[in-house]
RNA sequence: CGGGGCGUAGCGUAGUGGCUAGCGCGCCUGCUUUGGGAGCAGGAGAUCGGGAGUUCGAAUCUCCCCGCCCCGACCA
């Protein structure tokens, strides 16, 4: 039982001045963390058990799934970071130390070496798998920018498994029994959250997908269909454009055009030439970037920006992309600056890149190479020709969902959860083989699979909160119910106490606020703040008889006899989120 | 890392060259009060982020450093 009286506690009237986003500026006020610097916080017990509450239900849905618990030291020597070669690639985010031998060492950002390293030093058959661990700890990631308080640390809970198998198929199926597992976690933790196709990026692998909780304050955007349901982080959104049809447009025609700087100095002078029509987007911008020090010109309509983002995540093999410069400008005298078209581009040896809304047999009006020249009925295949097509516009609210064609909604998110097919680069590196029935050696394939423990505080905290304070879902708020007694009579104090010890002894966790002399208005503020789903007021109405109960969620109250209230608040809880 | 803002008691803040750094909350003592952040009286609590400098005099001006927050870049 948690006493007021006693209980580690100090709740803030004022908002903290450092904290903007609800989930912070609330955990703060009502005593659950307090920060000690920048992305690093320290749990007091209200948050210490809801933090707890979340780890033991993530803990549950994996140990019933099949998953096996192990644990790793957060401080991890650089040997196997060396091995892949994340000791390097992980750059100024990983956290790194020397012992007093000098030897070096690092505060474990990730796991997977660990875990690839601990089944390889223990199995070495086929027989041994399907296999999948899982740890919760504590993870270090020197962000460049921690912010918005818990919700993106450097220090911070999470629950990382790794599933180890012998073929590709039995990859797939560890995935989807992590993808199950995680539904049911999330749900038990009755978040609201959005199962989201994603990019496995750097990672390599295959399919991925991110579990999105929405809320504004959320760092991450995806695209969402209001029709069939489809989801994607706003990189793996893809484009479905039908081919145009060419064999009508008349040839290219290229026309003076000065003063034509921006895309809508260029609609209002050709709309003025050729009797109108034409708006941003039938135009085309060509951007010219270095990827990795290779000149590439990229093809988006004129009505939308290249998106970095999507085109770095849909580059395979490219570490580094940046547009460019007057001096790489000065290296391509073909390319006139404000009037590039991607006619001449195999002449200026450049690779052309199109996002797929440039579809081939579509018709444009492009630079035409020249200064103060642009050109019009420039035709994707005959004019021009693509050497590849990628993702790289940028998405906007209405565009089409690439499975039904309704126009998508854009939205923001927290990253709850990631899956994804790692395949068998760790296991490659590190060596991590398993005879297979024909006494071969085999390369184990992996899968990786994230959850964000105390992230997951911050997010709920995001997603059940009011003006009056937090709101914890039953399962995860720090007790069940919080009793608040009221007046000075010991006749109250006497039986909240009672109640109180009924509710323990039949499993349901308290709060008393047992504290005698601070006004009825204190302990309301406090209990609506602290965000415990039952309140049960203990007061006036116990001259009747009676116990207020009140749900915090919704405000509604009632009044139960003293000797019922047990039973009342038993068949209460069943019924509250 | 680029841009912006901020740093005065546990928390929120006032104070832009001049007396003992002010106020509210919280905290301690006493009395009163007890269904919506009570009242009165008394009290404790501050290296004014740190260092150097200018000045008769610095929280206040100058320089350097540190820290924090926000936007962006970045983020297995």
């Amino acid at each position: 039982m948690l006493r007021m009286s006693t209980l580690f506690l100090r709740t803030l009237r004022d908002d903290p001045a450092d904290a903007e986003v609800p989930s912070h500026r609330l955990l703060v006020r009502a005593g659950y963390i307090r920060r000690i610097a920048a992305g690093i916080y320290s749990w007091l017990p209200l948050g210490v058990i809801t933090l707890r509450n979340i780890e033991n239900i993530v803990r549950q849905e994996m140990d019933r799934a099949g998953f096996q618990e192990v644990h790793f030291p957060a401080l991890l020597p650089k040997d196997a970071y060396e091995e892949t070669g994340r000791w390097k690639d992980y750059g100024p985010d990983l956290f790194r130390l020397q012992d007093r031998k000098g030897s070096d060492y690092l505060l474990g950002p990730t796991h997977e070496e660990m875990f690839t390293l601990m089944v390889k030093g223990e199995y070495s058959s086929y027989k041994d798998l399907p296999l999948a661990l899982y740890q919760i700890q504590t993870k270090y990631r020197d962000e460049a920018r921690p912010r918005s308080g818990i919700i993106r640390g450097r220090e911070f809970v999470m629950k990382d498994s790794y599933s180890f198998d012998l073929t590709d198929e039995g990859l797939v199926e560890s995935y989807q029994r992590h993808r199950e597992a995680y539904i049911k976690t999330f749900d038990r933790l009755r978040m609201k959250y959005n199962i989201v196709s994603a990019m496995s990026g750097a990672m390599g692998g295959s399919a991925s997908e991110e579990f999105l909780a929405p809320c504004e304050t959320g760092e991450d955007t995806y695209v969402l269909c209001p029709k069939c349901g489809y989801a994607a982080n706003v990189e793996a959104m893809t484009t479905v454009v039908a081919p145009g049809d060419a064999s009508k447009v008349a040839p290219l025609e290229v026309f003076d055009s000065p003063n034509t700087p921006t895309i809508d100095s260029l609609v209002e002078l050709i709309n003025a030439k050729f009797g109108g029509g034409y708006d941003g987007s039938m135009t085309l911008k060509n951007v010219m970037l270095m990827a990795d020090e290779k000149p590439i010109s990229v093809l988006v309509p004129g009505d939308r920006e290249v998106d970095l983002k999507r085109l770095q995540a849909n580059l395979a093999g490219v570490n580094d992309v940046r547009i460019f410069e007057d001096a790489d400008f000065a290296k391509f005298p073909g390319l006139v600056k404000g009037y590039i078209g991607p006619q001449d581009a195999k002449k200026n040896g450049i690779t052309v890149y199109a996002d797929p809304r440039i579809a081939p047999g579509t018709s444009w009006v492009t630079g035409a190479n020249a200064k103060d020249k642009h050109a019009r009925n420039v035709v994707n295949g005959r004019d021009f020709t693509v050497d590849a097509y990628i993702e790289s516009a940028q998405i906007k609210e209405g565009d089409a969902c690439p499975k039904c064609a309704t126009p998508v909604i854009i939205d923001r998110a927290i990253e709850i959860g990631h899956i994804f097919q790692l395949g068998r680069k760790y296991a490659d590196a590190l060596g991590l083989t398993v005879l297979d029935q024909n006494g071969k050696s085999q390369v184990v394939t992996m899968g990786s699979y994230g959850i964000g423990v105390s992230r997951a505080v911050a997010a709920i905290a995001e997603q059940s909160n009011d003006e009056l304070g937090l709101s914890w879902p039953v399962e995860v708020a720090p007790a069940k119910v919080h009793i608040v007694a009221t007046g000075k009579e010991d006749t109250v104090f006497a039986a909240a106490e009672t109640l109180a010890t009924d509710l323990e002894a039949a499993g349901i966790s308290v709060m008393l606020d047992d504290r005698r002399g601070t006004s009825p208005g204190v302990k309301f503020k406090d209990a609506e703040l602290i965000g415990i789903p039952v309140i049960v007021v203990v007061g006036k109405a116990l001259e009747q008889g009676n116990v207020e109960v009140r749900v915090r969620r919704t405000g509604e109250k009632s009044e139960v006899p003293v000797a019922q209230a047990l039973t009342a608040i038993t068949e209460l809880l069943p019924t509250l989120p």
